[in-house]
DNA sequence: TCACTGGTGGAATAATTGTTCTATTTCCTT
DNA sequence: AAGGAAATAGAACAATTATTCCACCAGTGA
């Protein structure tokens, strides 16, 4: 141990600690070690005698570990291991209670929003979950190679390949945006080759137009990338690789937090592997 | 007391109980009412000495107050304070650190989505902690009297626009997308008059043509909601109620998930309220 | 085999714990 | 205004707390 010594305060760094030195401690002080890995709730809420008792050593063997890990004493880390708990993030319960006890006397107009964001965070952790890496990374690779992306989404996935074409002009990534203005939109797509790519947007009902102009483009071989929301969808057999993205809704109305943030994710990466290269 | 009476073993029930019995009980009760619902944490980690001198009562009202909620002690009660924090979902750093786990097998295309998700968690719950009901209220006020809405959100803000203005279409709801096409955004503003609204959206760095627009409109007693980043924002002074949406940011791309959680708010609620005028 | 070192178990200790009890105060009813 | 019931404060209590201490053990090198 060195002179000066700096405890860890917070858990992040006890724990580090504790996988430091644990394996390099006495028999009974690793025991101790594993332990409080394994339960940190019942270190932050137990008595010395009463996680003596379940971690199988004598209390003053927890003692000796909170010394061995440079406090004063057992209270002193497991002040460290409540200090975890305090600050956490609500449970699902609760936070639905807390909009509820909000609710008792905010406007339906609250309500609503409540259940957009609600709808909003849902959706985000599905995606988080469910997106692959490899297809991410798959997609990046298609789109940068593009000598120009050409982004197709319309009616309610406008916004996104609006967002996208505003943020790649921001990176300076050639792209196209296909805003069907004028009814011109299939001749937007038509100077698409395959040294190009498309980024189709389409959810159920899937836009008739938007189908329509991704076929024409993958019969002329431009790569397609897709995203929509189940296999089912007619974009999926079209594409290079498709994403996944099922948005949860608010009385009927999905979210898109979901499909934004993938979107942005994708605008980001194909810039910076287009950096990389250049 | 009923003779037949089922102490709450979860939080919940208990917060439940503390609520429907804690305003009809003695004054020191009350208090102690008070404290635990607003500190929950101390009750869970403090001890009765240390709760008491910081709710400001004596020992023995703690004890009183848990026999008034039916348990048999102070400790009793204690428990179920800390059963709510035995099996809460990962803290902040926690999830991170999870993260980061996964990414050290990830790429970076992964690595730029879990920024981008995770920023748009992080401006959710700060819209959520900050919205101010009473402004939602006034602005869907506003809105729903409004004979045409005017949209007017550029560039950066554009996507929310368009969005609002294709949801404001599929609930009948009569709108104006101001999308400057043909550098005609004044033209099309043209008409509003002080029977209409508009819904002016811009963040910093403002974009110019929108604040000019803004004026404008605001110059012809056309009323004005705004959605912003701050209150030094040029809407704000313009507008009859505005919205400070703070969005977390990841190198730099602002999220967007929380100004579209309450451009989607905006649309239902203003047509949910014209539903009930009809 | 010995002495020595670091580690361990368990009893002893002083402080602190939750709870109980009672004198006193507060508040309401008559 | 007085009486009485309810509520409170604070001291007293036994139980439990974290910690310390020391005897004993296991392993090592001479």
């Amino acid at each position: 141990m060195s002179e000066i010594d700096i405890l860890p305060r917070d858990f992040q760094s006890l724990k580090s600690r504790i996988i430091e030195r644990g394996a390099s401690l006495p028999k009974r002080l690793t025991q101790v070690a594993t332990y409080a890995l394994e339960h940190p709730d019942e270190i932050a809420f137990g008595t010395v005698a009463s996680i003596a008792v379940a971690a199988d050593v004598q209390p003053s063997t927890l003692v000796r570990f909170s010394q061995a890990m440079g406090y004063q004493g057992f209270s002193e880390l497991q002040e460290v291991f409540r200090s975890r708990l305090r600050d956490r993030i609500l449970n699902y319960e609760e936070r639905i209670e807390q909009l509820r006890l909000h609710a008792l006397s905010a406007s339906k107009s609250h309500v609503i929003f409540q259940g957009f964001t609600e709808a909003a965070e849902k959706s985000i952790n599905t995606l988080q979950e469910r997106l692959e890496p490899k297809k991410l990374d798959h997609a990046v690779e298609i789109l940068s190679k593009a000598e120009t992306i050409y982004l197709l989404g319309l009616r309610r996935s406008f916004p996104i390949s609006t967002y996208m074409s505003y943020a790649f002009g921001k990176l300076g990534v050639r792209n196209v945006l296909i805003d069907a203005i004028g009814g011109l939109a299939q001749e937007e797509l038509g100077f698409a080759t395959k040294r190009d790519a498309v980024l189709a947007i389409s959810f159920t009902p899937y836009a008739s137009e938007t189908v329509a102009l991704a076929q024409a483009a993958a019969a002329r071989n431009v790569p397609i990338i897709a995203i929509t929301d189940s296999g089912f969808s007619p974009l999926a057999s079209l594409s290079e690789t498709w994403f996944e993205v099922v948005e949860a809704n608010f009385e009927g109305f999905r979210s898109m937090a979901a499909t934004l943030s993938l979107a942005m994710t994708l605008t980001v990466a194909v810039a910076e592997m287009r950096g990389r290269r250049n």
